[in-house]
DNA sequence: GCGACAG
DNA sequence: ATCTTGTCGC
């Protein structure tokens, strides 16, 4: 596992990081992305211990097809940024950057735990990771944010826009029969429709996908093993 | 101005 | 996110 330690120039106040959006906003390319069901696709989370000023990431590269973990990465830190809706970004991308970077093969597609383009300034995690890796991204979060939509129909793979007034920011989408569905947006190099293609193949059985429940785990347990001393 | 608000 | 046991169900 590795350390990861603040990185320099951070932003340290909500202003420098709503700069940084706006700024940064602009490198998002809104184009095909990896096809469904091959390659890898990896899952990313964070878990925090406030009291203790810790975070760890984790980083699972699922094979496409199998969803059989292939690789799997973990690192810890220092807590970057506060929780601030809509800067979440700011907080979990130093630690996640370094379990990414730890991985021994390449993430393919990588799922986040959040956001992408529904956002408040249309710059969510999943977005933000993706303009600064590269990779193509896609954000599955589990709450509607500040966003509105009509409840899906019950069957799994139904959806409905996810919207900011009558912009279409995502979708939320049923991966599971009767279940209260999940919200997908486009990060980096997605298109909507493939974002939730990729999400019902990585929900063969639970509402979330595969690919977030995997690095939810990871993450709790290296959180667990960097603070269970001290 | 106040409250809500991904994780 | 986090605080948290047993329990209902596939």
């Amino acid at each position: 596992m590795t350390t990861v330690s603040v990185p320099a120039g951070w932003p340290a106040t909500e202003e420098e990081a709503r700069a940084v959006q706006d700024e940064l906003r602009a490198r998002v390319l809104l184009e095909p992305g990896p096809p469904v069901g091959a390659g890898h696709v990896t899952g990313v989370d964070v878990a925090y211990d406030d009291e203790r000023d810790v975070v760890a990431a984790a980083a699972v590269v699922l094979d496409a097809a199998s969803l059989e973990v292939v690789a799997e990465a973990t690192a810890v830190g220092r807590i970057s940024f506060p929780y601030v809706p809509g800067l979440l970004a700011f907080r979990e991308i130093p630690t996640v950057l370094a379990a990414l970077d730890a991985l021994p093969y390449e993430p393919g597609l990588v799922v986040c735990d959040g956001y992408g383009l529904a956002h408040p300034r249309r710059f969510g995690l999943a977005s933000h990771l993706g303009v600064l890796t590269g990779l193509p991204t896609i954000g599955v979060a589990k709450n509607p944010f500040v966003f509105t939509h009509a409840d899906p129909d019950a069957p799994r793979g139904s959806a409905s826009p996810l919207l900011a007034g009558d912009e279409e920011v995502g979708r939320a989408l049923r991966t599971r029969a009767d279940v209260k569905p999940v919200f997908v947006s486009v990060g980096h190099r997605v298109t909507l429709d493939d974002a939730c293609a990729h999400t019902l193949a990585l929900t063969p059985r639970f509402r979330l996908p595969e690919t977030t429940r995997r690095a939810d785990s990871l993450c709790r347990r290296a959180l667990q093993e960097a603070t269970i001393r001290h």
